[in-house]
DNA sequence: CGGCTGTATTGACAAACATCGATTCAATTG
DNA sequence: CAATTGAATCGATGTTTGTCAATACAGCCG
């Protein structure tokens, strides 16, 4: 549960009066919508959504060089989808070799899909 | 469920040999995942999160003049973000004599919200 | 009718974004 | 060491986005 905004009555005023006076939005609520706001942002892309979908899918982590084929883009460009989801915090990486492997971090959904529920 | 994505193995293979044969993607997932990103996009920006967690918040619907103050923008704007969620169909509006209601449409968010479980 | 009022639309603009080709970088192999 | 390879970064480009001021639109009231 989250502070409780208490709106003016939807009852028809008559014109001239002014609608409502100014309600003061609490600054907690604005951080965690900023929060959630950048996860959804991150998730508001086709393929950012299918790629943290295959991650999820898989358990473990999954190696870069399979991920690109599953798309119809350049390896740069899903190197920089990717990127963005890391900076959304809802991935990680991890090197091995010349290789890279991605999963899911795993309470990164929470606090949203908690909220959307 | 959706259709499952066999990916090549994670084990190294040794350099000089292709990383994995091409996959091709389903276009089902492609077409849910293109529906609920942008549902994501949607919700994407503080504010229209902030818009929608405050028609949630009210069963019924909430009068546009009780939305604006609640931010720190033009009313323009406001108006802006209310039609981005009416065209990613989150939100419907109603018009009575000078003044608009928005409410959340009820099964709009599911199909991400389950998703995102 | 004429003026007011709540909402939507338009136009403008800077910032952010998605994409690609070219390049760089790091690690492995011969 | 030199060549190769998988991934990340860079630079460029065209598109989308968030915002506001100004304007348009429609309904209400005197």
């Amino acid at each position: 549960m989250t502070v409780d905004l208490e709106l003016a009555p939807k009852t028809k005023r008559p014109a001239g009066r002014p609608c409502c006076e100014p309600v003061v939005y609490p600054d907690v609520e604005r951080e965690q919508a900023q929060r959630m706001a950048q996860v959804a942002k991150a998730l508001g892309d086709p393929i950012r959504l299918q790629l943290v979908d295959v991650l999820r899918k898989h358990a473990g982590k999954v190696c870069v060089c399979e991920l690109v084929p599953l798309f119809d883009l350049s390896q740069p460009t899903v190197s920089h989808h990717l990127k963005k989801l890391r900076e959304a915090g809802i991935v990680g990486s991890e090197r091995q070799g010349l290789w890279a492997y991605y999963y899911v971090i795993p309470d990164s959904l929470e606090e949203f899909s908690a909220w959307l529920t």
